[in-house]
DNA sequence: GCAAGGTC
């Protein structure tokens, strides 16, 4: 480790080299060189900014987003004052690739990517920038990671190592650990200083290496063998990853649960009062039974009675709770139902919201803001806005309240909140709604719960029991602001416990149960997110993959779900819910997205309704894989079990390489002594469409 | 032509 380079370049003042100049009689103490790299621009600039306390210079790179800023900073009794570049990557910069002799489809045949050998290669369009770092490298005895401390920040941050020992091969390595990119948080994570985890960078590779196998492997084995099914199979891509196949699965599963679904009918007693000209509907305490003739002796029973008592009157504050800080996870559930845009459309605007300078950084899976953060600052930016400017004013002016805490923390980004404030002439009409929706949540965060006063009210007819819950509003607060939410409230007019009376109405009455709707996108982001298939930044890719490939469609449900819903509650449709695999699958589907609504469409709600294709993909792997379902999450959610043991250093990276390479060509060889299943299964999607 | 993960 050279403590002090002998190179002019990196002496900080060229005067100081001569002599003959007024520095004669100092001590000439050189700084360290330090070369930092962030993940991404906005990092870049922000901790720059921090380190730098403002005075820095500002280098542009042959990349166009990537600056190079130059400035002092102290690091502390380790390093001292330093002499400081502070640069970017923009995400991962090498990619994994087989080598050449693998790049035909068919020979080597497809299994032998379990075991070809990988290469690590940085992509053509990141070359300049490991380059930049390589250069920066040169003039530097000590680099400093400040890549976004999760999992595959780790391993970006390896990748940087990489580059810059091309450059200077006896470079000594740091790693700053922050979670936010607050002042004092980047000033305190500069001076102490860790180390890369190596633990975690080997755990990245491994799923690296093995989603390129796997993919690339089941991708080749599934289209060279489909394809020769003829008609719309021909032409066809049929890809397989660890993401969009569960994702796939949901789909399908939730599609056969609605298919297969037998109504059941039950039986309940409904019961009306009328008072002060409001109409009371009292609920039945058992709800509905599905045994008529026990209902039917029961509803006498309360006919014999002639009159009810009340038996209760509790009336108690209640609340209504303000939203959670917004997570990527919530803003494209929120932008699916409330905004009618896709995951996708949504993440793309946020991330355009983002690079403006308007909204934070969109993916991040924290739902707490940290305790350093100037909240109010934020909500004084908004006081200058039509719509809310005024309620963000009453926030500053002493309504304000701390945001809840959620249990989420990516410790790499703070939730989704505005930065500044966006004049609605500078958005376009999707950017500007999406906007509006980020301010509306963080202001809600930033008030107090919505406050009411509720009543519930107990009757007893005959042995039965009956209930009407009503609600007051007593303050709307956040509900003032954040106008995707109302409440829903009765005001139920005064009963006295004890009193008598003769229900204006009591009938017994029918129903049936009914099956559960189709996903939604807000629906199936959920299950995504609950199974761990994807990340905040890619499972609107993976929706829009499967899309892409014809395996999934959406469907517009008002169209579709006409039989007898006449809202039930949920609860009733578990029973005789249950969806098979066994049964004969394949027909229903919605044929090769023929059924897809367009994009742009207002009202209504989208639903994801497998295709045929789709339908036999899932089924055609069910039949046939004993030992291992391609379709279900349990793989994905095995491949993160390991890849925290590695992390936990319970099993290293080369174990788990060897295990699940072989786990999956397992796999691949029962795949293809049963191809015959596959195919049978395929038959009836391309039977659909030669018929059509 | 093929994955999933970063990011612009």
């Amino acid at each position: 480790m050279p403590a002090i380079i002998v190179n002019p370049l990196h002496i900080r003042t060229t005067k100081l080299l001569f002599p003959s100049n007024r520095a004669y009689g100092l001590v000439h103490v050189r700084n360290m060189r330090v070369l930092c790299v962030a993940e991404k621009p906005s990092i870049s600039k922000a901790v720059a900014g921090h380190l730098s306390g403002g005075s820095l210079q500002t280098h542009n790179t042959r990349t166009q987003y990537i600056k190079n800023y130059a400035f002092n900073f102290d690091f502390g009794q380790q390093w001292g004052q330093c002499d400081v570049t502070m640069t970017c990557v923009t995400g991962h910069l090498t990619n994994v690739e087989f080598p050449d002799q693998y790049k035909n489809w068919s020979h080597p045949p497809p299994e032998s990517l379990f075991e070809a050998p990988v290469i690590t290669g940085v992509h053509d369009d990141k070359k300049m920038i490991a380059k930049n770092i390589a250069d920066q490298a040169k003039y530097a005895a000590l680099l400093v990671i400040w890549t976004d401390c999760d999992r595959e920040g780790e391993h970006i941050g390896q990748e940087i190592v990489d580059a810059a020992r091309k450059g200077n091969n006896n470079i000594q390595v740091k790693r700053a650990r922050f979670s936010n990119v607050e002042r004092a948080h980047v000033l305190s994570a500069a001076r102490q200083l860790a180390d890369l985890d190596e633990k975690q960078v080997n755990a990245v590779a491994a799923r690296i290496e093995l989603d390129l196998r796997i993919g690339y492997a089941f991708t080749r084995f599934m289209t060279n063998n489909l394809r020769s099914l003829g008609g719309p199979m021909e032409k066809m891509t049929l890809s397989y990853g660890s993401c969009q196949f569960p994702t796939l699965g949901f789909v399908v599963e939730r599609y056969f649960r609605v298919k297969n679904f037998v109504p059941e009918p039950f039986w309940s007693i409904r019961l009306m009062h009328m008072r002060d000209g409001k109409k009371v509907n009292f609920t039945w305490a058992r709800n509905h039974l599905f045994d008529r003739m026990a209902v039917v002796v029961m509803y006498e029973r309360c006919l014999a009675a002639k009159t009810a008592k009340v038996s209760k009157v509790q009336e108690k504050p209640t609340r209504k709770f303000k939203p959670l800080p917004l997570t990527t996870v919530e803003l494209q559930k929120a932008a699916t139902r409330l905004l009618r845009m896709s995951g996708q459309q949504a993440m793309t605007i946020a991330e355009g919201l983002y690079n403006k300078g308007f909204i934070s950084y969109p993916r991040t899976e924290t739902d707490r803001f940290d305790k350093g953060i100037n909240l109010r600052a934020l909500v004084q930016k908004q006081a200058s806005d039509q719509r809310w400017g005024q309620y963000a004013q009453g926030l500053v002016n002493g309504a304000f309240q701390q945001p809840r805490e959620g249990s989420h923390d990516d410790k790499a980004h703070p939730p989704i909140h505005p930065i500044v404030h966006a004049a609605p002439s500078v958005l376009n009409h999707d950017e500007g709604r999406l906007y509006e929706y980020v301010v509306r949540r963080f202001l809600a965060c930033c008030s107090e719960d919505a406050k009411g006063m509720a009543t519930d009210v107990e009757l007893q007819f005959g042995d039965e029991f009956f209930n009407a819950h009503g609600v007051v509003v007593v303050e709307r607060n956040y509900l003032d602001v954040y106008v995707y939410e109302n409440w829903n409230t009765a005001e139920l007019p005064k009963f006295t416990l004890g009193e008598r009376f003769e229900p204006t109405e009591a009938m017994m009455s029918e129903g049936k149960t009914s099956p559960p709707n189709y996903l939604t996108e807000a629906d199936l982001i959920a299950l995504m997110d609950a199974n761990g298939i994807g990340t905040d930044a890619t499972m609107a890719e993976h929706i829009q993959k499967i899309q892409d490939r014809e395996y999934v469609a959406t469907i517009d449900r008002m169209g579709t779900d006409t039989d007898g819903d006449d809202g039930q509650d949920a609860g009733a449709s578990s029973r005789g819910g249950r969806g098979g695999r066994g049964g004969r699958g394949g027909r229903g589907g919605r044929g090769r997205g023929g059924a897809a609504s367009t994009s742009g469409r207002r009202g209504g709600l989208r639903v994801f309704v497998p295709t045929q294709l789709g339908v036999a993909l899932i089924l055609g792997f069910d039949r046939m894989n004993f030992e291992t379902s391609l379709g279900k999450p349990f793989l994905r959610k095995e491949m993160e079990l390991k890849m925290k043991a590695i992390c936990d250093g319970r099993t290293t990276k080369a174990v788990v390489l060897q295990e699940s390479i072989a786990q999956y060509r397992r796999v691949f060889l029962q795949s293809q002594q049963k191809l015959d299943v596959l195919r049978a299964a395929c038959r009836e999607f391309v039977f659909a469409q030669t018929a059509s």
